[in-house]
DNA sequence: CATAGCATCGAACATACGTTAGTTAGGAGA
DNA sequence: TCTCCTAACTAACGTATGTTCGATGCTATG
């Protein structure tokens, strides 16, 4: 660290309001038209200035796109650990598999342009982004399995199936929740309720 | 209609290998780099042919992404009811839901590039397309809504959530397995059953 | 008041795209 | 052989895109 006799040593390069709000913009346009359909001109507009203006703030679009990326998943993983480490340690698997559903849920619809972009172009997005986002994703769902292969070998989870098919339907089925989640359709909470009972129980009765 | 004196009354505009082999090469373009970042020359070269001589057999870059969609769908509604249909009378709501979800899986990943191309480009399209599609996959909506109402009815369906939450969550937890299904892990038989049961019964156990 | 630097603008550049048009090779039928 | 027709090719056009760069206004500091 710098010596403390200067106050604020350089922030280097940190948020302003404008490249936020490009951010912001960026990623709303990236989840509505995707990732290529989107220009720059486009972009700049929706924030309030000229295109050219983008690379004061931005190295290019790529770069735009890997901080979009990175914010949805970082929103996502923070939520869930936040939830999953405030429970108390004698909770069960199926209590820790719940806050990570509520979690993931938290996140996701709560900053969805930026997580929805990222489900929804993740796949048509550069080579580059996607290695570096591969060990990212890869941490998440280890996290994910060892809930589940906790919850397995308490005898929680079924048995018939995979940790990783179950983490895969489960983490699909939750993140396809951005596409149709509608807030204005009752409570965040009661959202949650019903798909962690959808979850663990299913759709069907069983006595 | 022509007087039926010509045997082929001329059958405007049929497949050809070249045209069939666009669709393919195009879908599959479609659903790893999405619409927009795909170029024509890209799909010509896939094609074995010259970005110009795509234009003898389709007016436009929509007009390809229209039929690529509409055959991801159909492929889907065709095998759910084929399969919903050959049911039995007597056959309980369960069994009905469950023809159903084996025609969806096997529709959804037995086309993987058009359907996937259906569902990562989703909401990337231009709105003229989306506008034709809205009432296919209304159609489709109902379909499940009707099958699951009555699953409601006979006192299977679960009754705190509604059917239309019930629905989006399992056609979209569907959905994305074509985003992570690995034919090569196990038969699509024992996919679909584990899928099911999960669907169904859900991941946790409950005696 | 002068000055320095931050943030933005305006205009341009090279490239790549969807699309068009004129041409050509090859085969079928008269 | 001559004539169509099909299916492809080549070359080009206009437009839009990501990006660059010099000029410019604004604000705070001395």
């Amino acid at each position: 660290m710098a010596t403390k006799s200067r106050e604020t040593p350089a922030p280097v390069e940190v948020d302003s309001a404008t490249r936020e709000r490009i951010l912001l913009e960026a990623a709303r346009l990236f989840r509505h038209h995707g990732f290529a359909a989107t220009t720059l001109r486009e972009v700049a507009d929706a924030s309030g200035i000229k295109a050219g203006s983008i690379y004061y703030h931005f190295e290019s679009k790529d770069q735009i796109l890997g901080e979009v990326l990175d914010k949805g998943i970082q929103v996502v993983t923070d939520a869930v650990r936040q939830r999953v480490d405030a429970l108390p340690a004698g909770a069960t698997a199926r209590q820790r598999v719940a806050a990570a559903i509520e979690g993931h849920l938290w996140g996701l619809l709560h900053h969805g342009d930026f997580t929805s972009a990222n489900i929804r172009i993740y796949g048509q997005i550069p080579p580059a982004a996607k290695n570096r986002h591969r060990k990212i994703r890869r941490d998440y769902a280890d996290y994910w399995d060892k809930l589940l292969e906790d919850a397995l070998k308490r005898g929680e989870l079924r048995s018939d199936t995979s940790t990783a098919m179950v983490r895969l339907f489960v983490i699909g089925a939750l993140n396809w929740t951005v596409e149709w989640y509608n807030p204005q359709k009752g409570a965040f909470q009661d959202f949650v309720k019903q798909i962690t009972a959808i979850v663990f129980d299913g759709t069907f009765v069983h006595d």
